[in-house]
DNA sequence: TCTCCTTGTCGTCACTATGACGATAAGACC
DNA sequence: GGTCTTATCGTCATAGTGACGACAAGGAGA
């Protein structure tokens, strides 16, 4: 079959958790369009690569993250005629959600790539509609939080119930009751599984850790606040 | 630039409800690949128009709906290198919520267009890989019900209380208990208004008639029985 | 060692929303 | 007028939540 020319690419809203806030990944452009601007990491998809095996394979380039354990979800396709100004590109957006990781951008191709808090950016900064992705993939996050045992995705192996109730409040923004949440999340069934042991890394009184429970949906969800 | 050949297209899962059943669209196919199966109406992204505007441009071809009102969303991109025998097709998949159309396909090129009960569809049964399409989107409508007044959309201008239960029960498969339901329906704020008028369509008592409020997300979201 | 500070964890209480279900209302049909 | 059907209101027990008090258990410093 005959197909108008046209490119498939897919760009990465890879989020983490850092000092209670979320921060995004992004990559600062060295070539035109948008030259020296901030962008989402991408890029095109190879002939005979799965859409998803793209986002996977960037993502590793990225983060030097071999990223079975990676959580990583389609958002959605962005294909305005105009979006890119090299012609007609199609880009299928993927969310990844890591762990503040211990060798921050460890093994990137792209010197560039920086950690910037969500909150700092400034509309109109980003190359291409990044904006609007970046947008679209923090409120699926936010809205997945709620329904879904996804924080666990920006924790470590084994985490605090504080240190998980950090990634609610940095994820939506809004500080919530440290006892009320404990409560609902230690008798959500198999949201979270004791370890039986402690840690102190927080301060104060040892706390349990926790590793991920078998739960895929939250009954019922959490609430905002 | 140069791109690799690919083609771009929109498949539409055009959902309705009729005889309290959950039904989609399908098309017969008069040429291969899957000649003769059932599937998803569809076609290929034009040079120069964004997604959502091929999307409605099928609708309407299908349809006869010229589509305002109508409500689409995009549910998810699939782009599997083997998908099309035909060479490499990309599919952004968009999900259409319809009222029981008065005159059904009215206006339709494909005169091979059917309601077919999503529950009568078999496992193998549709081309390409539009059983997992359908699956996907049929999931999403299923949770918006809960957390947004979208059950709206299968209705017309003025509904009942008991028609919108009748889209619920349709679209989850569970039956409803109707005094919860009403309760639940008229004390959330802003989901539906009442029009001031009643209407005896459903037989028994007359039931007032309603017509979508302005609320956008439902708090407490509507529960599965 | 004792005290204070920090965070973790348990408990209480009022209120809201829900599921189950009884009871009545208001038409159509005979 | 009966009877059937659906609409709509009400009651009650219970689960889940938000607000917040109280105590536990470690570290830091006097």
């Amino acid at each position: 079959m005959d197909f108008e020319p046209l490119g498939l690419a897919t760009d990465l809203v890879i989020l983490t958790v850092r000092d209670g806030r979320l921060q995004v990944l992004l990559i600062r452009r060295g070539i035109a369009p948008y030259q020296g601007r901030w962008a989402l990491p991408g890029g095109f998809v190879r002939p005979d690569e799965d859409l998803e095996t793209t986002a996977r394979r960037e993502l590793a380039e990225e983060t030097g993250l071999s990223s079975d354990r990676i959580h990583l979800e389609q958002v959605a396709t962005y294909g305005a005629p105009d979006r890119d100004p090299r012609g007609r590109v199609v880009s299928v957006a993927y969310l990844a959600l890591v762990p503040d990781l211990p060798a921050p951008t460890a093994g990137s191709d792209a010197a560039s790539a920086h950690w910037i808090n969500t909150t700092d950016v400034d509309a109109g900064s980003l190359a291409f509609d990044h904006q609007r992705i970046l947008a679209d993939a923090v409120e699926r996050a936010r809205a997945k939080l709620e329904y879904s045992p996804l924080a666990t995705a920006f924790c470590p192996p084994e985490f605090t119930i504080s240190e998980l109730r950090g990634v609610y409040e940095a994820v939506w923004g809004t500080p919530l009751d440290p006892r009320n949440f404990h409560r609902k999340v230690t008798k959500t069934t198999n949201f979270v599984e004791p370890v039986g042991s402690t840690t102190t890394r927080d301060g104060g009184r040892p706390a349990q850790l926790f590793h991920r429970g078998t739960a895929t949906t939250l009954h019922p969800p959490m609430t905002r606040g």
